[in-house]
DNA sequence: CCAAGGGATTGGAACGATCAAGGAGCCAGC
DNA sequence: GCTGGCTCCTTGATCGTTCCAATCCCTTGG
């Protein structure tokens, strides 16, 4: 059999062995060795230690392919990463994409990773269901207008968004989001708190509904607080530049005390123009990023930032997914997950 | 069959068409049918039309599954990721894994991430290697003391290192790395060229050959120009307190005019340093960082920075892999990238 | 006109697992 | 003693593809 063929330096590797190895080794049949791995209930005691043995001698795993064409299940789930470009919200997605491969792990899943492509964002997508290479897609760019929720949702494929369907608000599909408001409320709390009244918010440009609803946080804390707002708020790209050309002219002209920020780029971008001014974050003007960065975390006073909870969002898609695929009850069709803030020098 | 089941609204979708229904409606064999997919040189042109007519038609894509159990191949390279640490040299590793996946993809390969688990750091490898579940591993972290380097190798299993075996000098296997002290010696010459002459090194501990590498290129780019480094050199961990904290105490008994460090977190805490000390970066004192991370970017000023090749890197180990996996020459054993240095306001 | 040769195509047999039935063997009950 | 039910295990078929060897068809040369 396979197992026994010659080996020595300079061969190459045997091939492992197989469940009519095992089942030969063990004195039974295969089906009862396939039991053993998967309905170890089936077996009396004694056989099932027996099967063990051999299979831990003969260190046998079952082969991927084979199960995977007999089950037509991969236990794979696809996440498409978007093509390379600098800088942007990507190293914060590293934190997200650990935990989902351990979550997935547990859940019996590993992650598998397939290039995008921007003119053709559901070629990928298309390629992989059809030839049933995954069982289910993580879907992570939802903000881009998202064509593959609702082409996913059309192909009747099992996938989880990471966002909400902004534009979409009768799909369907399950998704797990982060709710910006509440982190943008708890900054601006946190600064009002702090004796802060004029504080002012840099953001988005207005047609990205996640800027709109980070905006929306810091607009109804301030309404809670009796606080002014007029002249306080600022959209922009998502530049450093632009976070230090707004927040100078927003300097000049409403004398704010605390800036909230729609993400750490803009909140550098702030204290850029502080630095310039040599004025010191967090004694002279407060400073809250949002995605709690690398750069929050390694800047010198420390950028106070909204975190993500990145890991608890993975934990919520896994366990959507495991609905999905029929392990677990039904989910809810949405779970939308509060950040935290991570308080450091700059407030 | 499977391609003429009853479709619509809340039915579960149908199972994709297969090789036999493709063969059918193009009124052909499987067997023409699977050389028009994979050997399109055997079929006679007006045949291969056909054929081709019929599976676009269907939108018959090969069933995964199937292939790999016949061919005994996954077209999968696996990638294990580091269990979720805070603020690491991870988020650089995300620009690699970028061009990794999409070099892999033009090679016909998918990249799946599996877990990893310090204290078992050769579990996830051995599981799906003899699951037949990867056809090679890519190994990113072998500046642990790699066990996964040797053990892969004593398995005969395909790999390619990220990283030199640098405790095992007569490893075999093929790997592709960053000249660390191509790097440090770049930023030092360019240093030198601007006028500086005492400049410092802060790097990481002895036993980092990686950090005793980098300091390597330092040390040879001063003494080619004839500048002293005694007293000029220290050694830490890799953090921002601990770069800050060496930095005071260069500044105060060797007045160097100049920083290169090991790493972008050491830098940080250089430039803490002088900004409590109201010394302007790039003006009073030049700073040179390493791994050009976000951080670097995004800084007020910015931080020139030695920016390590990931993308060569990536196209590099993609390329050692299908040397391995047969459908090229083999390659050098190992590759040594030069890294560029990004130069920014800091210096 | 037939045999040889080569290109194009075909049918059967794997690959290694799970599914769906189908036996043994044993005990209780009439 | 035979049946029925239960537990435990086995046998054949199957998933969809590619490998292998055989077959078919058409051309060419003797």
């Amino acid at each position: 059999m396979s197992s026994t063929e010659p080996r020595g330096p300079g061969f190459i590797p045997v091939s492992p062995p197989t469940l009519a190895d095992v089942a030969e080794r063990a004195g039974v049949s295969r089906q009862t060795v396939s039991n053993a791995v998967n309905n170890p209930d089936l077996l009396r005691p004694d056989t099932l230690e027996r099967v063990r043995e051999a299979i831990d001698e003969m260190g046998y795993s079952p082969n991927r392919a084979a199960r995977n064409l007999r089950t037509r299940s991969s236990q794979l789930i696809g996440l498409r990463v978007q093509p390379a470009q600098e800088g942007t919200a990507n190293a914060m997605m590293d934190r997200f994409l650990h935990t989902l491969v351990d979550t997935s792990a547990e859940a019996g899943y590993h992650v598998l990773l397939f290039a995008g492509d921007n003119d053709d964002p559901v070629g990928g997508y298309d390629h992989l269901l059809r030839a049933t290479a995954v069982d289910a897609f993580v879907v992570t760019d939802t903000y881009l207008g998202n064509p593959q929720a609702a082409w996913l949702s059309e192909q009747r494929a099992p996938f989880v968004a990471f966002g909400r369907p902004w534009d979409q608000p009768h799909a369907t599909h399950p998704w797990v989001d982060v709710d910006g408001a509440a982190g943008t409320r708890l900054a601006t709390d946190h600064l009002i708190e702090k004796g802060h009244s004029r504080i002012a918010w840099i953001g988005w440009r207005k047609d990205s509904p996640i800027g709109e609803d980070r905006r929306a946080g810091w607009l109804a804390a301030m309404h809670e607080a009796g606080h002014p707002t007029t002249g306080l708020a600022s959209r922009v790209e998502d530049t450093v530049q632009s976070g230090a050309e707004a927040a100078a002219v927003l300097l000049d002209e409403s004398a704010p005390t605390a800036f909230v920020c729609a993400s750490d780029t803009l909140a550098m971008g702030v204290l850029h123009t502080l630095w310039i001014r040599q004025l010191a974050p967090g004694r002279d003007i407060a400073v809250v990023g949002f995605d709690d960065s690398q750069v929050a975390q390694v800047f010198p006073v420390g950028l106070t930032s909204v975190r993500q909870p990145l890991e608890d969002v993975a934990v919520q898609i896994v366990r959507a997914l495991e609905s999905l695929l029929g392990h677990l009850p039904p989910p809810a069709q949405g779970v939308l997950l509060t950040p935290t803030l991570a308080v450091r020098g700059s407030s």
